[in-house]
DNA sequence: CGCGTTCTTGACTGCTTTCAAAGATGGTGG
DNA sequence: CCACCATCTTTGAAAGCAGTCAAGAACGCG
């Protein structure tokens, strides 16, 4: 799912996937653009929103991966959601007070401003779009957390991750990145590391995956999904 | 389950639950109350929405219980999120195609449409306040499957669901109506129903709790709350 | 080359599930 | 008013998935 057409304009990986989402005008196009060039980077491990405070302006995550996080007192750690390039922090639309869980960065994250949108036009219409993909994500990370086993939910969560870096044009065939570490993988799981390990060494010892160096192959996707149900999520009839 | 205030006009739970999101005019307050003159009524364990079913109109929960669903080929079944009176399906402000989980009602379930707003008012500052609050709460959700005991997540989610209801008025002190059966919670909390009893159990015989004939009371609120580190959900710094 | 982080592995514990069946409970019709 | 049925709750024993603790191997980076 190579993002490059026939025509010059290339685009990033966040327009890429914006453009997805609904066709975008030129002009919209020239505003993400433009957003695009005043980014600011944050680092890995660092914040890029405070629970409960209110942040500056909506953002585009223009590269990098980051995470909504929950920590407990006694150490334990829920990622609630990953965020990949493309995606959305805080509503453009609607104004929110206060951003709803600290974001941290995993890999390096640079973000800009999120352009204002018509309400009448595409732009509009991309961001309620990823709003609903998010939401949609998030009904499936707590059916996944709730009701699969660890080889499930390494499964189902690869295959979404896949198919969510392929509207940012960011796979190849059945490659994806994956920066990050078992650790990680595990507070996004539920799981401890520990297991993640193990269950990996299954997936892999199967022929399913091909997991190492910050990238993931998913040698069979057809079975994959199977395993799990797997269907894209839709936002059109 | 009485609502009622020192002063005459009496709402129903749904409308409480706006009002205590923002202050909504007379006029507001009139186009609710007429509204719920037009209510359908849903019974247990049928369909309010299904998944990927373009619904007609975002509606209000007027009374009952209702929870979105996913379930597996298996016969597995995620509750993703329980709605309760005054919540709100479909966002009325953004129109979205479709339905990103089936809803099926627990109990009786009266809906009505949610009246349109004018997005200045007060009345669309309470459906994205409301928006807001779902979100906060799904998020809370998947830390909870992901990380927290069945003996914290029973907690956990009575604590919020004691919160969600006082929000429409429909607690008394600790107490709150809980229709729902053991297999029902073990569904939301991503267990099973044998484990949910004998968890119970265990919070009963520590006095924490008094569950039975369909109503819940928290014994002590404030040892449950440290048990899972609970702090209200607020939307405003 | 050396150090810190990440990945692996092993042994053991334990929370949660599974399977089965026996009590309660509540509503219904005779 | 009670028998009866369906549903829900409770209990027991056994199995299993995932967690814990600990330590060694591999990897990446400066």
């Amino acid at each position: 799912m190579n993002f490059r057409s026939s025509s010059p304009p290339i685009h990033s990986p966040a327009i890429t996937r914006l453009k997805a989402l609904a066709p975008l005008s030129e002009a919209e196009l020239d505003a993400l653009g433009k957003a695009e060039e005043n980014c600011q980077t944050v680092r890995p491990h660092h914040e890029i929103a405070g629970e409960g405070i209110a942040f500056a302006e909506p953002s585009v995550v223009v590269s990098g991966w980051a995470g909504r996080v929950r920590s407990f007192a006694d150490g334990r750690r829920q990622i609630l959601s990953v965020l990949l390039p493309g995606d959305l922090i805080g509503q453009p639309q609607v104004r929110q007070s206060l951003a709803p869980t600290m974001i941290v960065a995993i890999t390096d994250v640079t973000l800009c401003g999120a352009p204002e949108a018509d309400p009448a036009g595409n732009l509009a219409r991309a961001y309620a779009a990823s709003a609903a993909l998010d939401e949609s994500y998030l009904y499936r990370h707590v059916a996944r957390l709730g009701r699969l086993s660890a080889y499930e939910r390494i499964v189902d969560w690869l295959l979404e991750t896949h198919e969510r870096l392929t509207l940012a044009g960011l796979t190849k065939e059945d490659w994806h990145p994956l920066p990050m570490t078992q650790e990680l993988l595990a507070d996004v799981l539920g799981l401890t590391s520990v297991h993640v390990n193990r269950t990996l060494q299954m997936l892999r010892r199967e022929g399913l995956i091909d997991l190492r160096g910050g990238s993931a192959v998913l040698l069979q996707k057809q079975r994959l999904s199977e395993i799990v149900e797997y269907r894209p999520t839709r936002l059109q009839p």
